[in-house]
This record gives C-alpha cells, structure tokens and sequence, in this order.
DNA sequence: ATTAAAACTGACTAATCAGTCAATGGTATA
DNA sequence: TATACCATTGACTGATTAGTCAGTTTTAAT
C-alpha cells in the first residue's frame, strides 16, 4: 500500500476517533508508519488532506454502490440499490462513517463542495426522474435526497447501536419501505 | 447579562462558526467582554464549557417548546406541537443549532448524556404511550424518536437553505405529515 | 466596621502543533 | 556514468493554546 493511502486510513481512523483538530498530523504520520514530512508532501495543509478524505469515501462509495444498480430496474428498484448498498457500506467502513458524518458538520463542508460529486449528481439526476415521472411528491428532489440520506444515516446508526449485522436485511428493507412511503406519491 | 451567560452565548456564536478547537478560549473570553481567567471559573475546562452548553440548549429547548403542548390534545397533535416548536427554535436559535449539530457528531457526545435530559425522556414517553396504543409501527421507541429528529434537522437545514421563514408554516406541516405518515400505523 | 468568601483580572507558562527545510536515497533517462 | 527529478526523512521552529496563579475588587454577612 503506497503511503498516500496508508495516511488516508490512518487518519480516518484517528479523525473518527477523536475529531480532526485532536489529532495532530505528527501522530498521523506516526501511526501510518511514515515520516512527518511525507505527510505534507502529499497534502500541503491538514485542510486539503481533510479534502481529500471527503472525495476518497465518496469516491468508494460510488464505486461500491452505482455498479449495483441494474439496467431496466424500476426507479423504486434502483433507489432501494443504492440504498441498502450504502446502510451496507457505512456498516462495514465505520470509519468513514463517522469521517463523513463530522466533516458534514464541521466547518470545513460547504454545499457547493458536495455537489460537485458525481454520487451526489447521480442520486439527484435519479429522484428528478421520479418527480417528472409523478412517482415521488412534488417537493424540491434536494429535500428528497436529503431526506432519504438522513434516513440511510438514521438507520446505520441504529443498526450500531444494537450491533445488528444486515442479517437484518428484512429490518432494513422495512426501514426503506417506510422512508419510500413518505416520499412516494 | 451575567458573565457566565455571556460566556455561553459567546461561545456558542463562535464555536458554530469555527467549531470547538477552531476556537480558542482566550478569543471566547475577549469576545464576551470578560477577562480570560474568569472563563475557568466557571468551566474549569474546555470540555466542560461545551458539555454545559448542550445541556443549556436542550434545556430552552424543553422550555420553549413543552409548555406548548396543551392538555388533552391528541398524540399526533402533542408531537405535531413539539415537532413545530423544535422547527421554529433551531431557525430562531441558528447557533444553538449550528453547535448542538457539531456537538452530536463531535467524540464529545455519548447516547447517555443525551438520555439523561428531560427533554429527550419526555418525548420517549410520548412515543412509547403511541406504541402502545397501536398508533405507530411496531419499532423500538428510540428509533422513531432518531427518525423524527432527523427528519425535524432536514427540515431546518432546507429552510435556510432557501432562506424560508415559519411563513411557510404549510409547508413545514407537509414535511410533518409526510413523517408522521412513515412512522404511524 | 470587620471579616470572609466569592467574583474577577490579566500576565504568564508549559505543552502542543502545523508546517519548513536541508539533506539523503532511489530511479529513470540519455 | 552523469544528470535530473521525485520520494522520503526527521529535526526544527514560530505560533498558538489550555489552563494557572498571585493578587485585586466586590459582595454579603455579622
């Protein structure tokens, strides 16, 4: 693993673990087996190695979900692929998790940043289907996509919380049900 | 003023703007007009200045919004009130809410602290008497409440997203429904 | 008026941290 | 072999910060 992405890891870990200004970049370094330097070699300031994070879990995201989705599936079909491929994601990559959940309240996030995304474009371009085609209520598709991530986040955590695996997929799947209800028309 | 409320709110304008270690106590203490040492008389440290404002928060909160509910109103209309009046104090209060955001997806915040508020056992009563009497799904008492919370933050964020006010009372009803509806039998 | 306790000040410090830099090692090309 | 260019190191620094403390002022009680 080249020390770029060791750094990446490492610093998901400690971020998730004690927030991103009480972790310093030395001990970063350190635990990643690297010099201090190397560190800023590859991220001129710790706000762009934070960045960066943000673009690598979306990135992972995208790569691990968007594949998933089959052509000629219904729009409900797609939406729901997307949805237990990240409750599965953010399970299995707690770091990241709580990685995305504090940038996303830390003064570093901005909307416009997040927009930028394709996973982010993808799911937009996705509910805007929906609303043209009358499947989902007439509310702006940004709601919908907020309120859909909201639930996805609602139900990880308290998959965590009672250390429940996705064995619970029926679980899961009636959370999905219960959010698409909501939201469909 | 009192000192230490002007400690408070400073911090809390501050602390929404730059987060916690983005804000130093020197810089909250010369900001509310009040000499640095004085700052740790009352919060001997850092952490328990932040701990003391969420608790400050949540306890306006509870003011605010309980002695709203009225008597003999129906369960869908009590939660309904609280729902409304959560709404309107986190636009009225956007450091409030900007900081207890932060808090709750900072390595500060444990499931515990938060059950111990009057306000977060309030609500689970009410959602539990609603279990019982077969008005919401069969699901634990503690995810409606997570659902609906998030549900109440989704909708804060997209008002100011659009810089709406409680105007649009209609629609912030609609979003209500459209929860209600998910979690109700 | 006296006393004691509490509120308050602000200069100070020990520790920490983001970022620098001069030097070294490795690798590829000509 | 010589040259050039990254990758890498780790000791170092200037700036910042949480928390201290010795002393002063205010408040309240007797």
């Amino acid at each position: 693993m080249d020390k770029r992405t060791k750094l990446i890891i490492t610093a998901k870990r400690l971020f998730s673990e004690h927030g991103f200004y009480g972790t310093a970049t030395a001990r970063i370094a350190r635990e990643a087996g690297v010099s201090n330097g190397i560190l800023f070699h590859y991220f001129p300031t710790k706000d762009l190695l934070i960045k960066a994070m943000f673009f690598d879990v979306k990135d992972r995201l995208f790569d691990y979900s968007v594949g998933q989705v089959y052509k000629g599936a219904t729009l409900k079909e797609s939406i729901y692929t997307l949805w237990l491929a990240a409750v599965e994601f953010n399970l299995e990559n707690a770091n990241d998790f709580e990685f995305i959940r504090q940038f996303e309240t830390s003064p570093f996030y901005r909307t416009e940043t997040e927009l930028e995304h394709r996973y982010v474009q993808l799911c937009l371009e996705l509910i805007d289907k929906g609303i043209e085609e009358g499947q989902f209520k007439q509310i702006p598709a940004m709601l919908i996509f907020k309120s859909i991530s909201a639930q996805v986040e609602t139900t990880v955590r308290f998959l965590k919380m009672n250390n429940m695996v996705l064995d619970d997929v029926e679980f899961t799947h009636r959370l999905f049900e219960m959010a698409w209800d909501s939201l469909a028309k």
